[in-house]
DNA sequence: CTATACTTGACCATTTTAGTCAGGTATGTA
DNA sequence: TACATACCTGACTAAAATGGTCAAGTATAG
């Protein structure tokens, strides 16, 4: 299982972006100067967002990105599915490996790692943007 | 953060050990064969198990490991810890970078990763092998 | 004294990560 | 219409992590 960088910036330019983007879209630029993120690798990671229909983009001058969702619709969840960041255990393949193929010590990881990808996701499923945003704020006082 | 097969290795390593140490150390080739895990991989894990005192080992022809604890008393978090599988997210360090140093968007992330990491460790906290015996012993019927 | 099994540490191929780089293309504004 | 801005795309890569292997031991039961 992996959680990376990756899903870490994609949350961190996602919250400045509900924070900036009241009137005008954001751009990229202004993410990575406030947030410190590479911006070539911010265009890799709105690329993906936008994909998955969590962003929308407006080219041009002035030009940037907006949310296409409100902070509340918006769950962790979708965010790190939408980079890559799947939350899974490295699992026992179905190639018929010693330790996963019906014998005596069948799968005694192959139930927990479930039971832990669950367990993470819900956590997952119940923070929002706007969570965050709270949290954030809350904190600049 | 990172799980890995190393320590779903040692999570079927230990349950098969639990096993079967009734009366005689289990050697590590055995557990090796029964599960598919390389020998030398496995003494690398256990030789940090020991160093843990979640194991005991003995030398010598019949020779092999045994759980220093009872089952019940070895907890996942403690195997994973032992194996080096932090639990751990990719943290802002503590150098001034941008996006955690107490400026408008301190660490959005930061306090998010850290009831993550409660999150989980409170399931391997719960979790015991003698929780994975049960499982699997019922599997077996 | 020898086979077994633990012990230690160096080494390595592959994959993943976290980017960089080099080109584009679209569009608002002057 | 020119041009600056900002999105867009894909190839490339250095460094780290992963999942091992290999070699050379040491301890001990029988």
């Amino acid at each position: 299982m992996k959680l990376t960088s990756k899903g870490r910036y994609a949350v961190m330019a996602l919250v400045d972006l509900a924070r900036f983007d009241n009137l005008n879209p954001v751009s990229l630029r202004d993410i990575s100067l406030r947030q410190g993120i590479s911006l070539d690798y911010l265009e890799q990671i709105f690329s993906k967002l936008k994909k998955n229909k969590i962003v929308q983009s407006i080219r041009g001058t002035q030009g940037g990105y907006v949310l296409s969702k409100k902070p509340n619709e918006i769950k962790l969840t979708n965010i790190f599915h939408a980079v890559d960041e799947k939350v899974k255990t490295v699992q026992c393949k179905k190639e018929s490996k010693k330790g996963c193929n019906g014998k005596a010590t069948k799968c005694v990881t192959h139930n927990l790692w479930d039971e832990l990808e669950t367990h993470i996701n819900s956590f997952f499923e119940k923070k929002s943007l706007e969570d965050l945003l709270k949290n954030n704020t809350e904190q600049r006082t």
